[in-house]
This record gives structure tokens, C-alpha cells and sequence, in this order.
DNA sequence: GATTCGTGGGA
DNA sequence: TTCCCAAGAAT
């Protein structure tokens, strides 16, 4: 039986406050049949198939997750594994990181991609380090009001680190919902209050299990769930998917444009920042300049970077990463 | 709510 | 090769 979505109407209150602040009081699910068994199948799922991240070892500490968590926005794991590892071993704790440059924060961002966050991860570490004494905070609200980190950061480090109950809303789980609960291949391009509030309706009650619920809707949609060839032979629930059931229906609109990269602002940013790791020492004008032929663009992407705080300038026309 | 913000790998 | 998109946040 698929799961049902929650119905219009009225009906008890969708669980304790504890769930986010964000969600709103609204119609709630009169009738989600056996999601204990729901619950059930994916956390065993998850039990077996779990990758194994250092992130998620039993020694890594809240600041492992939380470096992980910002790292992983809109970056693949592959990807983000080796430079977890070095920003763990050079900073261990957020006070370690405070004590750093931003921009060797920057530097040592390398090539994840959207180097705003590693200046956002250092100011976040600095904010910890004066204000939290140094522990990372366990409240959804302080967590966020940190720089970098917004509803879903926040939930899955509250979650992730310390076990909370919270709706951990990624584009993982949104897809997984989509799919098991709604009956359709893709989520909304945002998300949306239905989306929370069925989310806050299938959390489990208890917190310990709520925390282990939000890990396993995540990793089964990125390892079997995914946004393209999903494996459904090997999906824990795919008896009870709604989608499937009915006949996995193509996504229907409009397809989301991609972001075309090539000739953008983006593009440019990128090379006049790769420049700029790759120098120990203040770069002169000359050397940015050779980063990309157009020179209205070039220069409308070094101000961007300025206006960011990604990059300095310096009283003879040199350029260097923040200090 | 729509845009902007990097980078690289897999289908 | 081209296209898609990957644990979002800030404006």
C-alpha cells in the first residue's frame, strides 16, 4: 500500500515543536498508514547499505559534520572525501580555524566549487569560537544563525551530530518523498510547505529514531533513489512507492534549465580565483588579466569577487586572497 | 520567488 | 559530445 499523502482538513497537530520552527501549523495527515513498518524497512535498509563516510564514524565529532555538511551543498561526496580530510586534520576544532586567514580557508577550499562557502565556513568557525565557546551549537535556531547555513544545514547537523529530531528536507529526501509519498518522479524546484509538512508527518516520534530516519531517506536517495536511473530492484520500499505503483508517469512541465557554465560570470570567477590559490605571494593586475580575453567581463567578475570578500585588492594594483 | 554562485563526473 | 545535476544559502 502506498503511502498517502497528507489530506486537506482538519486534524491533530503535526508533532512537537522540536520538528522546526519553520514548519507550518496546517492540515495534517488524518490517516499515514504503517509507517512504523515504513520506518522499519528503510532504517534496516540503512543498517546494511550505509556508506561508510568518516563523517558518520562513531568518533567524528559535530564539527566533522558540520565542515561535511557544508562542503556537501551542491558538491558530490567523491569529491568532497580528500579535502574533508585535510580541513579535519588542520582543524580539528573551530577555534583552530578561527585562528586562520579566511583566505586560507579559501585556499584550502581548492576546487569544490562556490568558494563563498569556505569564507562563510571560516566566519561561522569564528562565530562558534567567540560566542558558543567553541563547541558547535546544538539548537536548530543558533545553528541557524550562523553564517553558511540555512533550514536544511541546520536540521542535519542537529540531527546528524546530536540526534535530534528535526525534518531534514535535501534534495535526496524531497525526491524520495516525491516518489514513495506524492507518486511523482520529481519534487518542486522549491520546496514547498505540502513538502515539510508530509515530511513532519512521516518523522518518527521518538528522537533517536526520528535522527536515523532522516540518514537513511537521504542515503537511499542517493544511492537507489536517484534523480536519474533509479534502482528500484533494489529499493527497500519500492512495494510501497507511489510512484511506481503507478507506472513510474515521466515528469510532467517544463524540464528545469540547466545552468549553462560555459562563457559566464561563473566561469570567470573561477579562473581569476584559481589564479589567485595558486599564489602565495599578491598577484599584479597583469597576471588576472590573462585569465579570460573579454575585458568588460573580466572586470565585472574581479568586482564581484571584491564586492564578496573572496579576493583583496592591494594599494599597487595587486590582488591576493583575504588576509 | 527567481537568480546567482563553481566544478567535475557520469549517462 | 552534450546534458544533467550534486547533502543549498543568500539576496
Amino acid at each position: 500500500m502506498p503511502v498517502s499523502a497528507p489530506a486537506p482538513g482538519p486534524g491533530p497537530t503535526p508533532g512537537p515543536a522540536s520538528v522546526s520552527a519553520s514548519v507550518p501549523a496546517a492540515p495534517v495527515p488524518v490517516d499515514l498508514p504503517a509507517t512504523g513498518a515504513l520506518h522499519g524497512a528503510v532504517i534496516d535498509w540503512f543498517d546494511e547499505h550505509a556508506r561508510d563516510l568518516p563523517w558518520r564514524r562513531p568518533d567524528a565529532g559535530a564539527w566533522s559534520v558540520m565542515v561535511s555538511e557544508f562542503m556537501l551543498q551542491q558538491t558530490p561526496v567523491n569529491r568532497v572525501l580528500p579535502v574533508h580530510a585535510e580541513w579535519l586534520e588542520r582543524w580539528p576544532r573551530p577555534a583552530d580555524l578561527a585562528t586562520e586567514s579566511a583566505g586560507e580557508a579559501v585556499r584550502a577550499w581548492g576546487r569544490l566549487g562556490y568558494p563563498r562557502r569556505a569564507l562563510r565556513l571560516h566566519a561561522a568557525a569564528t562565530a562558534i569560537a567567540q560566542q558558543h565557546g567553541g563547541e558547535v551549537p546544538r539548537e536548530h535556531s543558533e545553528l541557524l544563525a550562523l553564517p553558511g547555513i540555512g533550514e536544511y544545514t541546520a536540521a542535519a547537523v542537529a540531527s546528524f551530530a546530536y540526534g535530534r529530531r528535526h525534518i531534514v528536507l535535501d534534495t535526496n529526501v524531497r525526491r524520495v518523498f516525491a516518489r514513495l509519498a506524492t507518486g511523482v518522479e520529481y519534487p518542486p524546484n522549491a520546496t514547498t510547505a505540502a513538502e515539510r509538512r508530509l515530511a513532519a508527518a512521516l518523522l518518527p516520534d521518538d528522537e533517536g529514531t526520528a535522527a536515523r530516519w532522516a540518514a537513511a531517506t537521504m542515503e537511499l536517495g542517493a544511492l537507489v533513489c536517484a534523480a536519474r536511473s533509479p534502482r528500484c530492484g533494489s529499493c527497500p520500499v519500492a512495494d510501497r512507492c507511489a510512484w511506481r505503483l503507478a507506472g513510474s508517469p515521466a515528469h510532467e512541465g517544463p524540464p528545469r534549465r540547466g545552468q549553462t557554465y560555459a562563457g559566464t560570470d561563473r566561469q570567470v570567477r573561477g579562473r581569476l580565483l584559481a589564479i589567485l590559490r595558486a599564489s602565495r605571494t599578491p598577484v599584479p593586475r597583469a597576471l588576472l588579466d590573462t585569465a579570460w580575453s573579454e575585458p568588460v567581463q573580466r572586470a565585472r567578475a574581479l568586482d564581484g569577487l571584491l564586492a564578496d570578500g573572496l579576493v583583496e585588492r592591494l594599494p599597487d594594483d595587486h590582488y591576493r586572497l583575504p588576509a
